[in-house]
RNA sequence: GGCCGGGUAGCUCAGUCGGUAGAGCAGGGGAUUGAAAAUCCCCGUGUCGGCGGUUCGAUUCCGUCCCCGGCCA
């Protein structure tokens, strides 16, 4: 006779929400661990502007995910995808919770639903297809993809350079368009009770005036210095994952001088709001959700009765 | 106080040779399969500063008042 698997917990929530505080709140009751679905909190030497817990609140709880990555790296939904199911097994072989706490949504969906066996990125070939698009201009690489993979071009906005490329890798590399390979997604065994709870901010107007509040205080903090040490670098340039990350990117754009601090940061703040209303937008769309509210102050008990039910 | 500019969408501004107006940004909605804090799509009625006048019709012309800059006193 076997146990029950202990339960999976997610929290999920637009950046600001109070995704952290819950969840170290919850840990500490729950002895849980805590997994960072975050696709910026990976990055080492990128702590202030991606809000990471402190590191004595990560020496009482553990967390994963946090600081696997340089800035100079790349990481991916199916790389998560992998390291989170790893981790839940670990940290349920531990006797422990995990619990998966960001706003990277589609890292969440990766995990969840699966994603399709597909190749994996080439640096080469995208090098080689941006070289192409620069030449030609994506219309010319959205009319080939229109010969090669009819029904994602169909799909894809001719002005959606990101995804007209990776259709083209996808082909190139599989030998068989990206439509016919979909469809068949592979999610990782989780098994047992997974238990989805999103923070929803009651008001927008709430959310904004959070939002305006953190930013001055990660610039209070120091989040000009960090993002000035990683410009220092050299190696680093504003086309990498974590350097257009929100925040790093307007600070970076000041760094070449291109703003004054004033409007890097106005278009930081700017830039987060978007960010949030584009997580909402993928909540809203999550089924099997139990929002909470974010303003209330039994969100522990709230949670905790939900796990006992 | 005088002269010159300005007062048009939340912000910065364009425009209407008189027929009630439009861009960028912000904002809202949506998409989202190895970059996702990314990438992309859709959405623009606002006493055109106030009040009078001319006119069939004024945001546009005229008068006057108010406000904000600048110069002169």
């Amino acid at each position: 006779m076997s146990e029950l698997p202990t339960p999976v917990i997610l929290l999920m929530g637009p950046t600001a929400s109070g995704k952290t505080g819950l969840a170290l709140a919850l840990a500490e009751r729950l002895a849980a661990e805590i997994v960072s679905v975050d696709s910026a909190q990976i990055y080492r030497g990128m702590d202030i502007g991606t809000a990471k817990p402190a590191p004595d609140v990560r020496e009482r709880v553990p967390h994963h995910l946090i600081d696997i990555l340089d800035p100079g790296e790349a990481y991916s939904a199916a790389r998560f995808a992998t390291d989170a199911a790893a981790l839940i097994e670990q940290i349920r072989r531990r006797g422990r919770v995990p619990l998966l706490v960001g706003g990277t949504m589609l890292y969440f969906r990766a995990l969840l639903h699966g994603l399709s066996e597909l190749p994996s990125a080439d640096p080469a070939l995208r090098a080689r297809l941006e070289a192409d698009a620069r030449e030609r201009g994506w219309p010319a690489l959205h009319a080939r993809l229109q010969a090669l993979d009819p029904v994602t071009a169909a799909r894809l906005h001719p002005n959606d350079q990101q995804r007209i490329q990776r259709a083209l890798e996808i082909v190139e590399l599989a030998g068989a368009p990206a439509s016919t390979l979909h469809g068949q997604p592979r999610a990782p065994e989780i098994g047992g009770r997974v238990l989805r709870f999103a923070l929803m901010p009651p008001q927008r107007s709430v959310l904004h005036a959070r939002i305006d509040q953190r930013f001055d205080q990660m610039m209070a903090q120091g989040f000009l210095d960090e993002v000035r040490v990683l410009h220092a670098r050299g190696d680093l340039h504003r086309d990498l994952p974590s350097v257009r990350a929100v925040g790093y990117r307007q600070l970076w754009s000041h760094l070449e001088g291109e703003v004054s601090l004033d409007t890097a940061v106005a278009q930081g703040k700017a830039a987060t709001r978007q960010y949030a209303k584009r997580q909402l937008t993928w909540l809203r769309s999550e089924p099997d959700l139990q929002m909470l509210d974010a303003e209330r102050t039994d969100l522990v008990d709230s949670v905790l009765k939900t796990l006992a039910s």
